[in-house]
DNA sequence: GAAATCTGCTTAATCGTTTAACCAGACGAT
DNA sequence: ATCGTCTGGTTAAACGATTAAGCAGATTTC
């Protein structure tokens, strides 16, 4: 007696209303010729029985496993929940799946990342690299989110207009003396929001930017960063790069006394989970990661829609790898004023005279 | 002429060597009866042609897709990088890859993604279940990682002896009166860290509980507490069952002039990415993610591995679904105090007079 | 009215792997 | 000498889907 399997496939369709299962395949895929009524018999005969596809039987004969693959870099990076979901949204609502590989750490442990995805035989996937990182050559197209200004990027928020926002919402405030924060100078993402507030700051002001992890490199890890005695030599603005640095400088400059807004604005970007419930509640800017998200996915797809089935071992060597490009590749972010930031101090256009702390 | 298939496969190697494919798969997977020889010549011949074995053929063949899924709730909870690291990194281990699913917002989402992930085949899945919610029967073994008082679970942080742990931190720096600061009601987890450091408090103490939920019901999203008014009624310690919450109460209470830790002390719990940052660094609890995944992962690999290849339609009602039990089902949480918890402040001792907000 | 076209379905091959079953030769035991 | 066992392989049949090719009958075309 043969064993019954478990789910309902096609051939028990077929069975059961005694037809074969190519016709099966061809009602339930609308490829083949099929009468209207006998696919409407199909159909509902298939619902009935709780028919589920196999992906497994599917991707051995078509080459496509239905599945992308996503690759997060510093699995810390708090952005990473809305990344990951907006790819998966938009991936499912395409009917793929999506398989995350994670590259705690360094550049190789990225590279075994990316192997993992590929043995499993993605159709594609998107990396969200480690500053700094080039994407080597990889046997399948590959979407790149980081920053506009990174060659070979296919699609991220427009970090620079955004840091330019920040800017001029600072300007229009009063400010004229501002630290920008930041973490690190390796990170394009990083450059291209400093670079975005320094264009907003006209020349008569004062700007001084502060990489964190090179005052850790002497302090320690989370040491303080000295912003209250910035703040007493006359910087009136904090901009951070990201919603982390300015949660940091919230807490140090309120911890010396210094008042939120009232003494001190500080802006944030990224618009993270913490930045409305904080006291003030920070603004900062807001990516669209849905928007990202479609547009990475839908360029995926379409590079693997025109990929022949059979791939040959050696991809043409293109510009850039498998990185596929997308129409608009630079997605504006959207400022979220809260009350962490307001107008300077009157009265402190007067740089406070030299008194500097070491 | 036949159009030559991308990557090497089986037969390629079998047919390179002279022998047959089931010579070759055996001598790759060790199974049959291959001398020693031979199997050599086969690995290297394999390891030269960068042979990759197909998933879609094995899954074919074997009913397992080497994936397991992963199912979020609260895509908002900054835990889920920890918890999905640790699950990767666990899984890709044991071979297994790790397709994620977020159910984003309903319980009715959360439903619809665990079918998204069976249409997949998954062989198993991890499922972090949305605070309240009863996972459903489905037709493959689940891990559920909830708390370990939710009955079903299958393994968790010991939340409530954390909170205990905070409780015994808090009484001995000499507090007495203490605000406790949760979100849900509906979370095992939350109640279980409340009920841990109510435990912890001897009976002449004085404790309060805040749902900020609820306050919120009437304030608005993100406002503010009222935790400086609790300063100012004598309380001394404000703990916290996550560092959302604790952030907020330190933000709160630097905001009014309240010195952390000087005149109040704030713990949290998770020892999430912003608690070492912030001025003054957040004490709090840090789970073992690590330990969990490898539990739930195992526990998960266990079921599977027992699993006849042909499963019945019904899976035997057991008691909790496919729900899949470890021999360890809880795991301790490590205490790690920083600069936000200190001695009570001296001569506050004395109650304030009886005025209790409702 | 014979040839071409269309319609609706079936047959059969194929993707790459695993695994039960079989088989020829060598060897040891009775 | 004969039977059983072991060794080192081979053959062949799946798994579930897709799809090119084929085929009978109806319809159109000139």
């Amino acid at each position: 007696m043969a064993l019954a399997r478990s789910g309902p496939n096609l051939s028990r369709i077929a069975n059961s209303l005694g037809v074969s299962v190519a016709t099966v395949s061809n009602a339930l895929s609308g490829k083949g010729r099929v009468s209207a009524e006998l696919a409407e018999k199909i159909r509902s005969r298939a619902a009935e029985l709780g028919y589920v596809p196999s992906q497994a039987g599917r991707a051995l004969r078509t080459g496509r496993s239905g599945v992308l693959g996503l690759v997060l870099p510093d699995i810390a990076n708090p952005l990473f929940p809305n990344i990951a979901q907006a790819i998966e949204f938009a991936a499912s609502a395409a009917g793929y799946g999506v398989l995350i590989a994670d590259s705690r750490g360094d550049t190789a442990m990225q590279m075994e990342a990316i192997n993992r995805l590929i043995e499993r035989d993605v159709d594609g996937m998107v990396i969200v690299p480690r500053r700094g990182t080039r994407i080597a050559d990889i046997g399948c197209p590959v979407a790149v989110i980081d920053s506009p200004s990174t060659p070979g990027n296919t699609v991220a928020a427009d970090h620079w207009h955004a840091g330019r926002q920040i800017g001029d919402h600072l300007v229009a405030l009063g400010h004229e003396r501002v630290v920008i924060l930041a973490n690190n100078p390796d990170s394009n993402v990083q450059n291209d929001r400093v670079g975005g507030i320094r264009s907003a700051l006209t020349p008569h002001m004062k700007a001084e930017v502060i990489w964190a992890e090179k005052v850790e490199l002497n302090g320690g890890r989370g040491c303080t960063l000295g912003l209250a005695e910035k703040a007493r030599q006359g910087f009136t603005a904090f901009a951070a790069v990201s919603d982390l640095q300015a949660l940091r400088a919230l807490t140090e400059l309120q911890q010396a006394g210094i008042g939120v807004p009232d003494c001190a604005s500080v802006t944030g970007f990224d618009d993270l989970i913490w930045s409305p419930v904080v006291t003030p509640a920070l603004t900062t800017m807001r990516m669209d990661t849905t928007a990202i998200a479609e547009i990475a996915v839908s360029a995926l797809l379409d590079a693997i829609a025109e990929r022949p089935m059979v791939l040959s071992a050696r991809p043409a060597a293109k510009t850039y790898g498998n990185v596929v490009s997308a129409p608009t590749s630079k997605v504006p972010m959207q400022l979220i004023i809260r009350q962490s930031s307001g107008r300077a101090p009157s009265g402190n256009t007067n740089l406070a005279e030299g008194e500097h702390a070491k």
